[in-house]
DNA sequence: CTTGACTCTGTACCTAACTACAGGGGCTAT
DNA sequence: ATAGCCCCTGTAGTTAGGTACAGAGTCAAG
């Protein structure tokens, strides 16, 4: 049998049958060839498909902005302006939660640093810190 | 009248008044003063703490992740040992999202230069260059 | 001293993104 | 050839994170 079935594919990118099913419907993954008794039948590009929609969401990003994502770069979005448009925004966007990564990320260091593995923490600069993160 | 409204909260921060009170009642904005009649009293802090809360859901952390955050950050936290714990898998997981933001920037760089604002767009690797996030 | 905008509590409703059946069929190892 | 695990569709239920009333009280301006 050439290909992966849905639970290969599940186990692959560690998610659960169901979600699969539900991605296909939402169009994120296109849909499959299928056996003559109509089992699914997976590349393993398909893992990776999923992998990469699952650390997208990790990152803030809603399904449906994946999905723009995905059909960009699988050539199905064809007015360029718009791609041009959308790819700008989402650079902005991109560059702005980079940002306040870093910030997050300084004052973790700042705490844990700060905190000598007993005692209580005194103040914590966090939300000065990130006082102004855009909007 | 000393203080803000949740009406002036609400528009400082520009969320929506009942995301201020369901804010409160999930413990991620402490209980404010009130007055006589019972309208709450908010000072400006509330307004960066919100603030703060809607750019830690842009990048992806659940309200219970920023609770904790922000709960470690008032002191409300006093088991150093899980301070650490906590800031040091936090600090991984940062890392992470700001390496898989750095790609994600790169591919959509990449594509609008391919993309000369006419005409259609033919292969993107988006999908090689995301191959191992994390997991 | 009333009108209109604001606030209160409580409950019900909503969307996104799953997740879990139910009822039925397929595949494979003993 | 049957037990046990897999897959199918379809529909219903769940969780997170709000959002929208209803019904009642409050405040500030004219």
């Amino acid at each position: 049998m050439e290909g992966l079935t849905i639970g290969q594919v599940a186990k692959g990118a560690n998610v659960n049958i169901e979600t699969i099913r539900y991605y296909e419907k939402m169009g994120l993954i296109p849909e499959p060839p299928r056996t003559e008794s109509g089992y699914r039948l997976f590349s393993l590009e398909a893992i990776e498909r999923i992998k990469f929609i699952k650390r997208a969401k990790e990152l803030g990003f809603t399904l449906s902005e994946i999905k723009k994502l995905l059909d960009i770069s699988d050539g199905q979005e064809f007015d360029c302006q718009d791609v041009q448009r959308f790819a700008f925004q989402k650079l902005k966007e991109i560059e702005l939660k980079i940002h306040d990564l870093e910030k997050i990320k300084a004052i973790l260091q700042d705490l844990s640093q700060k905190c000598p593995g007993q005692g209580p923490i005194s103040e914590c600069p966090i939300l000065e810190e990130l006082k102004e993160g855009g909007d």
